[in-house]
Order: C-alpha cells, then structure tokens, then sequence
RNA sequence: GCGCCCGUGGCUCAAUGGAUAGAGCGUUUGACUACGGAUCAAAAGGUUGGGGGUUCGAAUCCCUUCGGGCGCGCCA
C-alpha cells in the first residue's frame, strides 16, 4: 500500500466520523501520511488526529482512538500506536509494503505521473533575455529551472507552455545595432553601448555587405541581419543546455497587431486610464502599487510597461488560466504593476503568480566573480557548459530553492565528487544498471522472472532494504508537493536521498548471488528492487533535463 | 526613507506548522583477494542572527530589532 491510498483511506474515515457527529471538516488539505522519524516507528505516520480534533471538539488522543479502530478493518494494515501527543504509527503487512516495487515495474516512465493539476493551464515565461548579447548566468538559472518546472508541471496533468519574450523593440536594440556600426567603423561606442568579442565578430559576420553605404539607409537591414543572428545563438545554447521553449514571442508582433492599443483601450473603458502632463497613465496604485505607471510617454512612445501589460493580455486570451513569471531579483519591482495591470482587467492572484530567483554568484579561485558588462568578464551560458558541463550546470542551479542565492564554485563543479550530488546520483543509477547487466551474465532466467512477476517481496525485511522501499513510495508524493508549491529542487533532493538509500542497500547486502552460490528468492526480490529504483532515478533525473548514463 | 527577498554546524545547502533540525564538503576513525571505492559505516560539530507573541507543537506564522542582497525613471 502506498502513502496516497492509505492517505485516501483515512480521509474516508475521517468524513465518515465527522458526519456521525455532523460536522463538517475543513483544512483537509492539511492531512498528511508522512515517514516517520524513525524506523521502528512504524512504515508511515500520519497528523490526523492532531490537526482535526479541534474541530471534533475533542482531544488528539481521543480522535486517535476512533481513527484507529476503523483503521485496522483495513487488512493491508497490521499494527497502529499511538504516539507522542498523537501521532499514529502505522505499520503494514508485509506483502502490503512491497507493492510499490510492482507498480513501479509495471508503469515504468509513468510512474509519479498524475492529473492533479488536470484543469491548470499555464504560460511558464522565463529567460526572456534582450538578444543584445550572449544569454548570461543570470538567465541561466531560470533555463534550468523553468524548464525543469515545465516538465514537472506537465507530468502532473496540466497544459504547460514553455514561452520566451523576446524583446525586439525598443531602444536597447538601437543601442546594439548602433554599437555593430561603430565597431565596424572604428567609430567611439554609443553611450551604454555594448562591447566585447562577440560584437566584434557580428560586425565582421554583418557589415562587409553593406560597406561604405550610408548609415541611414542600411540601418534597418543591419538592424534585422544582428538580431536575427543573435536571436539564433541564444536559441542554440539553450538547446544546448537542453531547455527549448514552445513558443518565442516577439514583442513587436504587439505592435504591429494593434494589440498594445488594444489593450490600453480597455483598460481605458474600465475607467483606470487618465491623461496627465501629456503622457498617459494607469492607475495601477489602486490597486497596490506604489504609484501609478506610465503607458504612452509624453513624446507620444508607448512605454515597456504598455508593451508588457498588452502582452499578459494576449497570454489571457490565448487561454492561460495562470500566467507564470520567473524574474531575477533585480526585476521584482515590476511584480506590483504587473499584478495591478492584471486586476485592472478584473483578474486575481490565481491568474498571474511570480517566482524571484536570488542572485547566482559566480566563485572562481574562492571569490565571488564580480560580473560587469564594461569588463568583459560576464560568464555565458556557452561558457559555463564549456567548463562544467550540462549535468553539473544543470542540477547545481536546480537543487536550490530559487529563493537562495546560490554560490557555484566553478573549480568545485567540475570535480567529479560530491562537490556536485549529481554524479552521486548518476553514479546511483549507473550502479542498477550495471546489476541489471550482471544478472543477465549470470543467469537469463533472472530477468525472466521480473518480467514475469515472479518474486516475493516479502523476502525484503533487511533495514536499507525496507529503508529503500520507502523512500521508493514517496516519489509520487514528492511531485505532487513540488508541482503545487512550484518548487522543483524538492525533486533533485529526493533523488540524492533515494541514491543514498540504494548506495547503503548496495553495500550492506548483495542483490545478486556470487558465481559459487544459488539463486535464491530473495536475490529475485532484490533485483526488483534494484530495478524499480532505476526506473525512478531515471525518471526523477529526466524531470530535471539531466541524463541517466548506464556507465560513468 | 519606503518595499521585496534572505539569515540554519567551519563551508554550500535541505526541512507541507509536526516527533531527537537533516545531507554533502571539510575534519577524525574504520570497511572489499564477492554485483564498479565516483561507495559504505561511525565520530565530532547547532541556544535555526537577537528578543517577544500565536499554537498541543515554530527554523517555518505574527510583531520588533540587528545584519546582508535587491528594487524604488515618462530606461528597457
């Protein structure tokens, strides 16, 4: 029995109880079947009796009782206690703690899958760096970590969009291209222009066709050649790293559609539009922010702001219940406007939600690299998988919580240990494969039998045996935790806690006989067992974008 | 000044309001002439920045204070 079936049960006898005594439960989303603390505590524990006997007017220990004499006409379940102020302890038959291992086996990369989140729709927009230079560390947290999501996302039942806003409009495309020219020319930088190889090398790669042509008329080709090349080269290395999008949006499709004026029109016959000092604003301080915000500036340009609130538009009208943006810290400002934009067209918190990742500093010689434009020492994407990887690069800005910054030690990743859990996991993975290959050289009849089902579980009562088990039966749980919360490095943890428990069930016993032995039973059992872990490292390691190697 | 985020062993980080706050690195000590030692077993190391409060129960929620990061344009 797993924890979502006995959670389940005891979700049904707890209604039942309260309507005997008519009353109607709430908060039900609080009951949790967790791991116990400690193994002789039982296979799984729940909170039941502590959180709802408030409002059984009763006390813990009293609804604990009644929990309990219903739970034991379960017979899946052997034994119950009582413990400390009301925990309940419980502990399964012995063929019950096992049937992870079976479904597992039979529903192999689908398994951790479900609908919870069956009626979610949802644009997931990260990354959306300017295409006026390489994509650098800065975005690159979000290529992992959205991605990541998106995937977590869509194995939970919801339809997920992957998008990228792709700022081709404004003044900082100017800037770019003026710089190009001015390369080319040997001519000073524009003022906040931009600077550095791979200017150099655009201007090489663009204006030998336009040469000694005015200015003024190659400006527009110039313009479309630098972007669309740009463009290209961010889109290659965030293949490379192994995060493609679904959709890139081009900001000036709002334009040129006539959505911008569109969606200002309505905000403007719902009455949060008004004219002042020739510009025009919105009164996004009704509704939170700090203070009103420009639309249509004074010289007649739509502002950023104008462009962004017409596109959170078209996501709505496109049919996204919730529009999902990943910012860096050093945009949470926007998070105000964006929120009062949404409500002023009579949207709420479900429809427009933010996650802000903290800085990723840069380490490298034991100091934090200090990042500047004007220095030239920005690290790119392309840089960071050139020296440390996909893999490394990948899990290191998953495993954190984006509301840490993170510190990435540049000589520490790109040793192969446990600076970098990703290879204690991969390592994990390699170590089932390379029993699963054994087996065969040992005798074919072994996988024969896990094909068939032919094993008995109940054999598995070692404790990194039963240690692993457990922690097998909680993946589906772990995803539905992290898809709710959006928090995609509760996986990665999962998974070095899951590699830890197969290295110490590795250790500590043989899953397979010595050549001068045997097969016996409990060898099958274990290589179930083995092979039911691969498939869920496998599964949790591709949820992340990180490969499954059968040997390192 | 105002707003948002953060503060957990020496270091990097975990922990749906749950039991004795967990891992890895580093330090110390052990373990294969049997499935890969990129491993395992064990030890030392914590008043979760400080103070108050809510709760049966707080690293987690509230208040306050200290420290750090970021943001406060008719820039994009």
């Amino acid at each position: 029995m797993q924890p979502e079936e006995l959670l389940a049960y005891i979700k049904n006898i707890l209604l039942s109880l309260a309507k005997l005594d008519n009353i109607k439960l709430v908060n039900l989303e609080k009951l949790a079947v967790i791991k116990p603390k400690l193994e002789e505590y039982g296979d799984w524990a729940t909170n039941a009796a502590l959180i709802y006997a408030k409002q059984f007017r009763s006390n813990p220990k009293n609804l604990a009782e009644k929990i309990v004499e219903k739970l034991l006409e379960n017979s899946k379940i052997d034994k119950i206690d009582v413990a400390g102020p009301g925990f309940l302890n419980i502990r399964l038959k012995k063929q019950a703690r096992s049937s992870v291992v079976e479904n597992i086996l039979q529903q192999k990369e689908d398994f951790g899958k479900s609908q919870i989140l069956q009626n979610e729709n949802i644009n997931l927009e990260f990354v959306s760096a300017n295409p006026t230079g390489p994509l650098h560390i800065g975005g690159t947290r979000w290529a992992a970590v959205g991605d990541s999501l998106g995937n977590l996302l869509l194995s939970q039942g919801a339809k997920v969009v992957k998008e990228y806003y792709f700022n081709d409009h404004g003044a900082q495309i100017d800037n770019f291209v003026n710089s190009i020219i001015a390369k080319y020319y040997g001519k000073p930088l524009p003022e906040d222009g931009y600077d550095g190889q791979y200017i150099v090398d655009l201007a090489d790669k663009i204006m030998p066709e336009f040469q000694n042509k005015p200015q003024a008329e190659i400006y527009e080709q110039v313009r479309a050649r630098a972007v669309e090349l740009m463009f290209e080269q961010i889109k290659q290395s965030l293949h490379t790293f192994g995060t493609n999008f679904d959709v890139f949006f081009h900001e000036n499709s709002l334009y040129k559609t006539g959505q911008v004026e569109k969606a200002i029109e309505e905000l403007n016959s719902r009455g949060f539009i008004y004219e002042k000092d020739s510009a025009l604003w919105l009164k996004t301080s009704e509704f939170g922010d700090d203070k009103d915000r420009v639309l249509r500036k004074s010289n007649e340009q739509w502002s950023y702001f104008a462009a962004d609130v017409a596109y959170y538009k078209n996501k709505r009208e496109r049919g996204f219940k919730t529009c999902v943006y990943m910012l860096g810290i050093d945009h949470h400002g926007y998070i105000g406007r964006l929120q009062a934009a949404a409500k002023a067209y009579g949207d709420n918190e479900e429809n427009i939600k933010f996650l802000i990742g903290q800085f990723v500093n840069i380490i490298k010689d034991g100091k934090a690299v200090k990042l500047s434009k004007r220095a030239g020492n920005i690290i790119t994407l392309d840089n960071l998988i050139a020296t440390v990887g996909v893999d490394a690069a990948r899990y290191s800005l998953i495993r954190s919580s984006v509301n840490t910054p993170i510190d990435l030690d540049l000589d520490l990743i790109v040793l192969h240990t446990n600076e970098n859990p990703v290879y204690y996991v991969q390592y994990a993975y390699a170590r089932c494969c390379n029993v699963v290959k054994n087996a065969y050289a040992l005798d074919n009849i072994l996988p024969k039998k896990i094909q068939a089902r032919e094993f008995d579980l109940s054999f598995l009562q070692k404790s990194s045996e039963k240690d692993l088990l457990t922690t097998l039966a909680l993946y589906p749980s772990i995803l539905e935790i992290a898809a709710k919360k959006y928090e995609i490095h509760r996986v990665a943890r999962y998974l070095e806690d899951l590699a830890r428990k197969y290295h110490a069930f590795y250790s500590h016993l043989r899953v397979l006989p010595n050549t001068k032995s045997e097969i016996e039973p409990i060898h099958i059992a274990r290589l179930a067992l083995n092979n039911a872990t691969a498939q869920i490292l496998k599964n949790g390691l591709s949820l992340l974008g990180v490969s499954a190697p059968e040997r390192m």
